[in-house]
This record gives C-alpha cells, sequence and structure tokens, in this order.
DNA sequence: CAATAATTTATTATCGATAATTTGAATTTT
DNA sequence: AAAATTCAAATTATCGATAATAAATTATTG
C-alpha cells in the first residue's frame, strides 16, 4: 500500500499498531468514515480488540501522512480537504514530479534510463488492463506506482518521501472518472510522458506531466 | 520554534507529550544526544517524570518530523544523516523555495507584495543583530522565519508543511559556519533575494535563492 | 422562558504493571 | 577456541484502570 516501505521484515508478532493503522486508513478510503467525522480512540480498541494506547499511536501515524487532524483534548477527525487544499496539493506535486523528470533526465546514464524506461513500459502495460477492467483501486495504485518509479530513479529519498506525502491518490479513488473511457485516457497520458522521458526531452515530458495532473485535479474537483 | 503552528490556544494542563518532545528535540540540537545514539523509552520517562505512553507518542511526532527513526521491537535513534542525505534534501528545499518565490511574485499584487518585501525586510533587521551578536540560534531562526514569510505569503499551506519537513535548519547549528563574517554573508544574500523579489525579478531571485542554500549546504558538508 | 450554573456523560491523557521481543553475556558443544 | 545454545537483562509493546478535560444535559435563577 504504501510506497515508502516496500521491505518489511518478519516479525514473530504483527504489531497492533500497525493493524489499527490500516483498519483505520481502509476506514476513510472505504468512506465508511467520512471527511470530518470523527476518529474515537477507544471506539476502535474496542472495535479491534485492544486497548487505547496502540490506537494512539497509530492515529499519531495517520497524523503525520496528514489524513486525520487531531486537537489536543478534543480528538481526532478525518481530515477535510478543502478545494484549495486540494489545488494547492496538486500544485506542489507538479513541482515535484517535474524536479524527479528534470533529474531523472539529467542525471542517468542510457543504460538507467533504458532500465526505467522498461520498467514504466510495464507498470503501463498493467494500469491498461486496470483500464480496461475499471479496477479504480488497483488503476490509481499503478499510477501512484508509474511516478514513483520515477522519482526513485532520481534516487532522491527526500523527494519520494514529500511526494508521497502531498500524493493525494487515496483521496482520488473518491472521484467521479471510473468509466473505462476516462481511465484509458489517463494511461495514455502517461505514455506521452514515457515517451518524452525515454527520448530524453525534458520540456515535452513535464509538460505532459503538468497536464495529466492538472486534468487529474480537475476531475477531482468536480466531485 | 516550530514554523507551522503559530497559535496555540490557551490549556489548563500542559500536554506531557508536548514536554518530552521539546526536552528530547533539545536534546538533540544541544549535542547531548548525538546521531545514532538510541533513545530509550524508559529513559526519558523517568527523567522527565512520566510514562512510557506519552513519551511513545512523543517519539512518534519526532520521527514524523525526520529528526529520529524507529525499528519496530527495537527502538530508536536519533536519525544519522549522510551526506547524500542533506544534498537531497537541499536539493528538494532550493525546489520548493524556488516555486514559492515565483508563486509569490506570479499571484501577489502590488499591495500585498509591499506587505510581503516590508515584513522581509524586518526579519532581516533582526536578522542582522543576530549575526552581529554571533547567536546562532537565533539567527537560524530568523533565517527559516524569512524563507516561512515568503512560502506563507502564497497562501500553500502544503508547500509550507513539506518545506519544513526537509528544512534541516534544525541540523544546521552544528555547522561550523559560527563566525560573525560568515553570518554577516549569509545575511546579505538574503537581501540580495529580498530586492530581486521586491522588483518582480523572479530569476534573479530564484538565482540568489539557489546561491544561498548551496552555500548553506557546503558548510553543512564541510563537518 | 431565557440565560446561566451545576451536573452528568463521553472522551482523551496518563499511569503503573505485565507480556513480548531483542540483545548480549554466559554456557555448552564440537 | 570457534560456533552454537541457553539464559538473563534491557527494552519495547500492550493492557486495564484512573485522572483530566470537553461536551452535553439538566437544574437553577432571574
Amino acid at each position: 500500500m504504501n510506497t515508502l516501505d516496500p521491505a518489511t521484515p518478519t516479525r514473530r508478532r504483527q504489531l497492533f499498531r500497525e493493524d489499527i493503522r490500516n483498519a483505520i486508513r481502509e476506514a476513510i478510503f472505504s468512506g465508511e468514515l467520512r471527511p470530518g467525522e470523527r476518529v474515537v480512540e477507544t471506539y476502535w480498541a474496542k472495535e479491534l480488540g485492544t486497548s487505547q494506547g496502540p490506537v494512539r499511536e497509530a492515529i499519531c501515524d495517520l497524523e503525520a501522512q496528514g489524513l486525520v487532524e487531531t486537537v489536543p483534548f478534543k480528538g481526532t477527525r478525518v481530515r477535510q480537504l478543502t478545494k484549495k487544499d486540494v489545488q494547492d496539493n496538486y500544485s506542489v506535486r507538479i513541482c515535484l514530479e517535474s524536479k524527479s523528470i528534470r533529474d531523472a533526465i539529467a542525471l542517468l546514464d542510457n543504460e538507467q534510463l533504458r532500465q526505467l524506461t522498461e520498467t514504466l513500459a510495464g507498470i503501463l502495460s498493467e494500469m491498461y488492463d486496470c483500464a480496461i477492467r475499471g479496477d479504480l483501486q488497483a488503476f490509481t495504485n499503478q499510477d501512484a506506482a508509474f511516478h514513483a518509479a520515477i522519482i526513485r530513479s532520481t534516487g532522491n529519498m527526500v523527494l519520494l518521501k514529500l511526494w508521497d506525502q502531498c500524493n493525494i491518490r487515496n483521496w482520488f479513488m473518491f472521484s467521479v472518472m471510473t468509466d473505462v473511457e476516462t481511465l484509458k485516457q489517463l494511461q495514455e497520458s502517461h505514455q506521452h510522458i514515457l515517451a518524452a522521458i525515454s527520448r530524453r526531452d525534458e520540456a515535452s515530458a513535464v509538460s505532459y506531466l503538468e497536464d495529466h495532473v492538472t486534468s487529474l485535479m480537475d476531475g477531482y474537483m468536480q466531485t
């Protein structure tokens, strides 16, 4: 789920904190917990059969991720994004992704670029299947994987971390763009980006990226 | 201390969690806790006369801020930044601050720009005093205030939040640049940025910014 | 009846204790 | 003596209970 920590070492016992975090996240993304609603510690403790402590820590994690907001002594609520929040998010996301494309083109040698191209092509292939199937959830995951792969190729982990935070792909699935045609179009826009990168055409790549992300935002804003 | 939450509402009782967070942060910045050293929950609980719970939550906060790293069941250590980490941090910081300058110049009307200019001039004045006194701690605060003021003027809170996270001003004070001359020079470079912004000279402002931040990084790298 | 004060309820923040896990030393085995 | 094993100490993760706080409700007063 999280783009940042792919390698989870084996452990005997599961961390409740992680389970709780995932459970609450799931509740948010599934719509069970809607923006602005309260996240009551004792409720989730009872619900998941744990005590309050781990729930508090899980909430702390979610807050760092920007999914919820906590006010001392008052409690936690699912974050409610204003239109401006969304715009700001996307605008910063474009800024970071543009940098990653510029850096990738500037820093990678031909072999590395070929490899990146290959990775991206693979992702786009899967993305196409998702589009055909109309599987929005899987589609957004591939979408995230695409952009993350570019950033990862630059080796700049700070960039990856910050991008992950302003990436609201997680919220995106509430969007109305669920029809197959729209998804296909989105997949195509990625192909343009990929092609431009592979021929080291920085200006085009960034331009296609901006169009792509902007159209994502527009889709969200119509909600 | 934190650039993000200026308004702290009045509360009867203090949050231990916050006190603990500040105490540990202070220990890190003062050098008492060096990079790579362990942050033992029970130690700080005893040290501050609290229980373990709030300490864990405080550590969670510090982790979100990137000051420490936690591995489940193993514990927490003060984050050890590699040279590459520092470079990546600064490179992203330049990216975000460049955007903030571009946005400020593009979005603010004359009156708003005048107001920003005024604010920045005030900060620079204080910064000069800090340089003369050789007060590095206060100087870095003014430095942060300068850049934060520009970002804040764009009204993009996402940008501000992410910038705060990749801003390693907090680590900067370990740097060797403690002599008055260097601080004065740094203050001057801010004046160039300010001047360029006030005449809406985007290219120069960004260029000065890059020079400034790069020189900060170089200073850090010599450590 | 409105406005304020007192009270109850719901919830968060913290505590002290215990279970689970890792680490490192002591012990045994080869 | 080196390697593997067992054990003990240190530390983390969790629990159940209590104290503090905020919100909601009821009671009181003018």
